[in-house]
DNA sequence: AGCGAGGCTGCTG
DNA sequence: CCAGCAGCCTCGC
């Protein structure tokens, strides 16, 4: 079976609605936001659905890193930097290799996924 | 309808 | 710890 929890094309509000989720002060990685939404694996099509977000969104995109703790570049230059001073306002720190550190700042969910993220019979 | 590209990842040297 | 490679799914041309 190829199917996978995602059904049709409601991939992308799932996504949101987990990134939605990510406290202020902390980050996670595409690939958890994947996992949690129920969609393991696809790391990186939550680039691409973060990447089709508009600016007037209530979705907190700049919480979202790559597994290597860094600010991912993104085609639009200047992007980056954004995301990076959005997440130092928030108290993030980030060395002098621009990462931050990850084992303290990831975002750990208390409780497992909601059945909307999940997408089970929403 | 085929193909390349996009805010990635985990595994292997 | 860093570089290389294949796998993932959707969008646009």
């Amino acid at each position: 079976m190829t199917v996978r929890q995602a059904s049709g094309s409601d991939r992308y509000p799932r996504i949101y609605a987990v990134v939605r989720r990510i406290p202020k002060g902390r980050v996670a990685t595409y690939g958890q936001v994947a996992q949690i939404a129920g969609l393991p694996g696809c790391a990186r099509q939550v680039g691409y659905a973060l990447h089709a977000l508009r600016g007037d969104s209530d979705v907190p995109w700049q919480r979202v890193v790559n597994a290597s703790g860094q600010v991912s570049r993104r085609s639009e230059a200047g992007m980056d930097q954004i995301q990076r001073q959005l997440l130092e306002a928030e108290g993030i720190v980030f060395d002098a290799r621009d990462r931050l550190d990850l084992g303290s700042k990831r975002w750990r969910p208390r409780s497992r996924p909601t059945q909307a993220e999940q997408g089970r019979f929403g």
